[in-house]
DNA sequence: TAAGATTGAGGTTTCAATCTTA
DNA sequence: TAAGATTGAAACCTCAATCTTA
C-alpha cells in the first residue's frame, strides 16, 4: 500500500463516517430538536445510577475542553434538561444531574436514535461487519487512550 | 442486538474515529502547521490535472457550506497556497488553483500524513480489522451517496 | 502545587440575505 | 428561476487567565 493509496483509503472512511454522522444528526434534530452532543450528554447521564456525573468527566467523555463544556452545561440547564449540583465531598466538583424533563427527552430520543441507527446500518452494513468494526474501534480507542 | 447495545457500539466507533482524527490533526499541525481541512483542500487540488477545481465542488467535497468555504479560501489565499481564477466559460464560477508554494506544501505534508497514518494504524489495528472496517464504511458511504 | 470550574477573547462554522451570471 | 459566490450575524468551540478548593 503506497502513500497515496493509504491516504485515500483513510479518506474514504472519514467521508463515510462524517456523512453517516450528518444523517444521524439531522434525524435527531427532526425528531427531538436535539443536537448530537446534547444527546450524548443526556444519554451518559441517563445510564448512570443517580443520573449525575462530575462536569469534568462528562467533558472528557464527549471530547470537549472544560471551558467548552461549561457553556454547553449552561445551554442544557437553560433548556431545563439538567441542573448543577455541588458535590459535598469535594467542593471543587460540580455534578451535572438530569432533571425529570431530561430523563424524559433522553429516553425518547434514545428510541428515535436507535431506530435511525438501525435503519442506516441494516440498509448498508451486515451485523457481522458491525461487530468487527466495533472490536477494531475499541482496540484503537483503548490504544489511543493509553498513549 | 438491542437499542442500548446498538447505540453503544456506534458510540465506540464515533469515539475512536474522533480520537484518531485528533491525533492525526495534531501531527499535521506539528509537522506542517496545517489544519486538517487545509490539507484536504490542498490534497484534492494537487491530485487534479491543472491543479484547480471550482469552489463549489471543493466545498462539497470537504463538507463545508459555500459561505464557510469562501472564508476558508480567503485564509488559504492569504497564506499564499492558492489563488482564485475566474472561469471563462461560466462566469458564475471561480476556480481555486494551487500556487507553486501550495504544490510544495501539499506534497510535503502528504508524506508526513501518510507516515503518521501508517504509524497509527499499525500500532493499534490489525490488518484484518482494518479491512472489515474499510469494507463496512465503504458500503455505508456508497449507500448514503445513492439515497 | 494541582485540580475543577468559569470567563472573555479569538477563530471557524452555519444560516439567511444579497449580488451576479446562466 | 436557479446556481455560484460573498457577506454579516449568530452559534459554538478552543485557549489562556482566573478563582476556589484540595
Amino acid at each position: 500500500v503506497d502513500d497515496d493509496e493509504l491516504i485515500t483509503q483513510w479518506g474514504l472512511l472519514v467521508e463515510a463516517f462524517m456523512a453517516a454522522g450528518r444523517v444521524l444528526e439531522e434525524d435527531l434534530q427532526r425528531s427531538d430538536q436535539l443536537p448530537m452532543v446534547w444527546f450524548e450528554v443526556l444519554l451518559r447521564l441517563e445510564r448512570t445510577p443517580g443520573r449525575r456525573l462530575p462536569m469534568t468527566q462528562l467533558a472528557h467523555d464527549v471530547m470537549l475542553t472544560s471551558g467548552g463544556f461549561t457553556k454547553l452545561a449552561d445551554r442544557l440547564a437553560e433548556a431545563g434538561f439538567v441542573k448543577r449540583v455541588p458535590c459535598g465531598e469535594d467542593r471543587r466538583v460540580t455534578w451535572m444531574e438530569l432533571t425529570p424533563a431530561g430523563v424524559k427527552v433522553a429516553q425518547r430520543s434514545k428510541r428515535h436514535h436507535a431506530h435511525a441507527l438501525r435503519t442506516l446500518i441494516s440498509a448498508h452494513i451486515t451485523e457481522a461487519d458491525l461487530r468487527s468494526v466495533g472490536s477494531a474501534m475499541r482496540s484503537l480507542r483503548d490504544g489511543l487512550a493509553a498513549s
